[in-house]
DNA sequence: GTAAATGGTATTTTTTTGGTATTGTATAGG
DNA sequence: CCTATACAATACCAAAAAAATACCATTTAC
């Protein structure tokens, strides 16, 4: 990770940076990685005495950078641990009772959501996929992951595995999965979801800006048409403090 | 076994691990050999002494290691016994479009459930429960606490908080909530559940029986009368290693 | 029951990381 | 010319994390 960020904190990048002191460069150097998503909540900064090595300033001048962005809340210092871009997040609902897309949900919550696309690409089918979806042998699967980010917070990872019969070719889907089955008259009516809870492993855990073993919501979902065969399978994992689903139940029949 | 072993822990394989601490290259070569099948479900790790000698490491920093595999679930340790990877868990699944009994499910899977009472009480509300059951000053609430098990298994801790005017006597609740509401003509028609995922602290995981932190699937649920009357309001915390629910879902309305 | 093996814990030391005081340098204002 | 101020570098301080050491508690084998 280290030498990823020495790249944003590279002289030349200082000097590119417009005018004025050195420290007013490296702090819009810094707010500018925070802005974009390099520098992720919860991330942690580069110690103080690498970034001054890096820029090759001293390490004072990398603190006062560092002062006025602490001073705006943007970044907060932990004595002998580490400085880190600021995280608290909103908890967020969403209805069970209704199959929407993350991003038309996000949006009727007034967030602004985004994706990065993690994977696209056609494979042969997991033994999983294969029972799942129905698959003959011979056909492929296409596979789709991505992070799903509200107001530039990581908030899910999101694996869809969609019958290649259904979707010969992922790279077309560029927002709403559902959209471009839509497209092809593709239209599930109907979807099973198992939802459990689960201690994050590393990997995802560092997607999300989580500490491992931070509780998370996975939720499986199979979505079917009519006629009963299975189109798509999604495996999605929330950040457990930051999400959670409402449903509404009516008593009845068994 | 020990022998070979001892190459997963090699320090040259450490090393080459990526950065980072020790302990968290340990980690990774752990998870990897985990993954990769070098180490099966159900095996046990060789003892932290060994694993230390072999990475050159001390044997706290092997445990850090380790500790972060339980948090996940990977591992499981037994005192005087040994580490072992984790055996999977049959899980139970709940239909959430219906809302039923505790006993009831599990009966209908075919396992013995049972319920041991952790506190039963008539107590002046907290301003939770008086806003959520609507509750006038002066009135009072009926507080219902069990640990439920199934197959002799600890399953989910449930608190219940019933308005008084319902239940003015918990004593007499002795298996089913519903059943004694039933008896004085109190039927809830509709509910909310709120389902979210958390990491157990200490009392919920010592009642439990997972380690702290262990991820639960935390469940709050609000009944209501025709009327449009909240019932009841009972939080749940089941194990997030044990229990899954599963959601019917049909696309359509919003 | 005892001893060996194994995980559990408390304490200490070392390393890493942010915090602060001091000093030097250049520039603007009197 | 001197001084006040902003900027930057050096050196040292303090808190936290990482790692090592030593000892405790439980399980298992005999």
């Amino acid at each position: 990770m280290t030498e990823d960020l020495s790249a944003i904190f590279s002289p030349e990048r200082l000097s590119g940076g417009g005018p004025g002191p050195l420290y007013v460069k490296l702090r819009r150097t810094l707010e500018e990685a925070v802005k974009i998503g390099r520098l992720k909540q919860g991330d942690a900064l580069p110690p103080e005495r690498d970034i001054a090595e890096f820029a090759a300033v001293s390490r004072v001048t990398v603190r006062k950078a560092i002062d006025d962005l602490v001073a705006e809340g943007i970044l907060v210092r932990r004595h002998g641990s580490g400085t880190f871009v600021t995280k608290p997040v909103s908890k967020v609902e969403q209805r069970l009772s209704q199959l929407t897309s993350f991003t038309e949900d996000m949006a009727r919550r007034g967030m602004t959501a985004r994706s990065e696309w993690l994977h696209k690409g056609i494979h042969t089918p997991s033994p999983d996929e294969m029972m799942i979806l129905g698959l003959a042998a011979g056909t492929k699967v296409s596979r789709l992951s991505r992070l799903r980010i509200a107001d530039d917070q990581p908030l899910a990872i999101e694996h869809a595995s969609v019958s290649g019969e259904f979707l010969p070719d992922p790279a077309v889907v560029t927002t709403s999965l559902y959209a471009e089955l839509e497209k092809r008259q593709v239209r599930p009516v109907r979807a099973v979801q198992r939802i459990s809870a689960t201690n994050m492993k590393e990997s995802d855990a560092g997607l999300l800006g989580v500490p491992v073993g931070a509780a998370g919501l996975s939720i499986e979902r199979i979505s079917y048409l009519g006629s009963g065969r299975a189109v798509e399978f999604t495996r999605s994992l929330y950040r457990g403090d930051a999400y959670d689903f409402v449903a509404e139940l009516t008593i009845g029949a068994t």
